[in-house]
DNA sequence: CATTAATCGAGACGGTACGTCAGGTCTTTCT
DNA sequence: AGAAAGACCTGACGTACCGTCTCGATTAATG
């Protein structure tokens, strides 16, 4: 692990938009703030990010762990569940958050959307369809299964309850709809 | 229909907020454009309305249509895939763009997140869930069934696709998806 | 004399440039350095100036009249002699150190020499010359005379001396120049 | 002549900085497209030249042969006429308008004013002043004329025209001023 | 001949200023 | 009096150059 003086200016630009949105929220990132917050200059932000959401994109990559890491340890139902408990506590954290926000971003800017999915999303949505994959191979699932649904039923659920509905999300609730809408094997 | 010259600038605006959306998508639309646009004075505008995404949520009024109605013509089966049809048709119009714009924004804006939630995402919600609710009393469905996660199920499936997935959303996905998490009465 | 906002207003900025350009030469006069010590913001700035330049043009409004103005008093190389001896003064003056700095400007901007030549040279060269015709035609000066050349020697002798040989330049030159190049009647 | 790879680099760098200043004037001159125009490190630039206008000056060196020299080959009147038409030619080209840039970036920037005189105005200065005594020992001109105001007025009518009162500038002037101002032996 | 020293290119860096845009507020003007 | 018009301050935008600096890669001269 070198620790270059460059590899450390940007940690210290990272740190400087975390920092920020963490206080102020993603409308108070700008990249004035950053770079003053950093004790960098503004241009040595742009030659390296050109969006402020680029640079908090790349400050949540280890922090996302949860996202897309898809528990393979019991049965196929214990660990939906528990990846969906897994993501009910990621939306209440702090970068569930700013992980959200992004994905509001992303809306109006393409490159945003973009950058999340070769990121984050694809690679969770990989790792829950071959998860369901497997379940159906064990016939844990019924084999008429179509797991890009349930991944899209699943997952929807709980973006919609926090984006769209507004409407409180609780590990418990990870239970019920599993329970509800779990294809019978 | 009074038509009064108030209720002539009050459209005014909202046409032209409108019509710039049209054009340059939600981060076009500013007070100045919708302004000049208007052939307003700035003032006139704030007056009325505190931001842009107010006058676009009261510009929708009529075109969200679709989105809050909830037929009840058939089975809960096939109103259900109706709705949802009509959902994603929505969401592939120019309308339902801007209402997914709203969505995002209110990420940001708590206020737009309640006049939207006020105006049409509960009257939504409440009117599907009824409608399920009528077919459980009808013996259609499971009496065990959770409504509202169907609802989150169904609904956040949409949103899902749309808002964070990006992948592809058209009218055969709505019986795929009710097909697949439907509860077996 | 209204002594409204809007004046005032500029009147601060014009100040602000002034008092900079006095402590830090040109260079040193920049559009965001009036603003702040202006207290006013850059765009009220912009809206009413296109350029640091045309700010101080307009600020040396009433401070050159010794430039432009031509005494009627004496004889006409009376007369001469003191308008030179004005301008010398001039020119060792702040004031007269602006002017030429927005001379040198003019240079790279045809804008900044374009108005200089409308407020301020054009005006006293011909104010120069009339008053050189005068003496022609009261028999004080030789009628082969040709007044703007002589304009253009006696003028052109300060400039060069200050603008190009960097020599020093007193009152007492004044005489010596007349002197030298008067034609004999 | 060596012609080391250094003085190679030296040539490609004032070839480049007159390249720009031909096409874009002097604000167009800068260090950073010096550099990159010459094909060669901005750090290598700042080596052998401190400023932008440093470089102009040194590219001058040849090109301002006639501002300096003065011919000695018919009477003095013929030689000042030859010399104020070169000079008026000078002011006509490209040189010339590099040479006049330069001198109004000498009113900001000593330096460079310093520079010019030690190099160029000087040595002009001295060779016109030693070409008119040598007129007034070989009785050609009055012997109470003063040589130091006769150039100051001669060649200062010629720069108050051109960085002044920006009024054309012809070789028919040169005969004009020199009979208008000509001290009668 | 090998090593040392100088010089080069490349380009990142902290800065300052640019000129513009939009946000909201506040004053003036008119009806 | 009450609405419209538009000037105003604020703050962020993204860019251009500034002059300094570190970093290897070449060269050149020296021991």
């Amino acid at each position: 692990m070198p620790e270059s003086p460059r590899t450390r200016t940007s940690a210290r630009i990272q740190d400087a938009a975390w920092e920020i949105f963490s206080e102020r929220g993603l409308p108070g990132v700008t990249m004035e703030a950053i770079a003053i917050r950093a004790g960098v200059a503004k241009t040595t932000v742009y030659r390296r990010w050109p969006t402020k959401s680029a640079i908090l994109i790349d400050a949540l990559k280890e922090r996302l762990a949860p996202l897309v890491k898809f528990p393979q340890e019991g049965t196929v139902r214990d660990d939906v569940v528990a990846q969906i408990e897994a993501v009910i506590d990621l939306f209440g954290s702090r970068t569930g958050r700013a992980y959200l926000a992004l994905i509001a971003e992303s809306v109006h800017d393409p490159d945003v959307g973009t950058a999340l999915r070769e990121r984050y999303i694809a690679d969770q949505r990989e790792a829950a369809i071959l998860r369901l994959r497997i379940g159906i191979d064990h016939g844990e699932l019924a084999s008429r299964t179509d797991p890009e649904i349930l991944i899209d039923s699943l997952y929807g659920a709980l973006y919609y309850r926090v984006l769209v509905a507004h409407v409180p999300l609780d590990r418990a609730y990870a239970t019920r709809l599993v329970d509800s809408i779990w294809p019978v094997a």
